[in-house]
DNA sequence: GTTAATGTAACAGATTTTATTACATATATA
DNA sequence: TATATATGTAATAAAATCTGTTACATTAAC
């Protein structure tokens, strides 16, 4: 009871939905190669907002990984093999933080743990980050779209 | 320069300073065992405020990590030795979402990526906390602290 | 009793995340 | 060339989350 309270008014972690937003596009327009598809149907299959969906394809776009045409006719489509990406790199292009969180902002400098704290934390975090990096590295999005039938 | 407008728009990643705070915490119980230590002396070398000390504190007692004693002369203390924390627990007690973030609330059933979005990311999500924890799994609190003077 | 600590509710403020509106721009095609 | 229909993006609003603060009841040493 106690500690249900505490984790609601508590709340912790990656809290936002962009690395599920942009493998769901990015699953979408590997499963229909050479189509043109518009932002408006990816929105509708991932029920949000159609200018969600163009600000990641714009990320997608600065990647490489996907070409859009405007106008008529216009959309979306993947531009290279569904293998040439890992889901590190999909990681990679989302985020920017660190998986264990924030350092603390301004730590007084004049306690020696509070001096030491950030170069240590500097550390860990960033071994941690290479942890998940690796991982996903060894993962495409060609492996998590033939999940799907 | 439009790159850097995105990302200022659309932050990512855990986005807050528990685990960062609650080993903090822990480090200066750890470098003063059998003192009992007050919430603001703690709050003060953090440079936050003493509530959420107080609030983290409760959380490390609910872990058994910790004990605290109020009144005059009172404060808290490490209740185990240093050995006996991993990075792995401190990071559980603290962490409640994915690594990866959130899932989509509610993708559009009728669609066949929407369909079982789902279900294809909780194992990626679940797998990727997993690392994360037989990684930090492999570090104790005193490995973190013996790192400062 | 006085002093000084924790425990916790309640709320306020700041930041982050997501949604929405609006419209300029581009392009296929009738 | 006009029309229909896409993207691109700014601007803002709304929602959710995170952090800080105030207040005070409770506890315990002296």
């Amino acid at each position: 009871m106690l500690h249900l309270k505490i984790i609601s008014t508590f709340a912790i972690d990656m809290n936002n939905t962009r690395f599920a937003t942009i493998i769901h596009i990015l699953t979408i327009l590997a499963k229909s190669p050479s189509e043109w598809l518009s932002s408006d149907w990816i929105a509708d299959s991932i029920n949000i907002n159609p200018v969600i969906v163009r600000k990641e394809l714009g990320v997608l776009q600065d990647q490489g990984w996907v070409i859009s045409r405007k106008g008529k006719e216009g959309g979306s489509m993947l531009n290279v093999s569904s293998d040439e990406i890992t889901l590190a790199d999909i990681y990679k292009a989302v985020k920017n933080t660190n998986v264990l969180g924030k350092k603390n902002l301004c730590p007084n400098t004049k306690c020696p743990i509070g001096k030491d704290i950030n170069t240590e934390l500097e550390g860990l975090f960033a071994e941690t980050d290479e942890i998940v990096f690796a991982a996903l590295q060894r993962r495409t999005l060609r492996d998590f779209v033939g999940q799907f039938n």
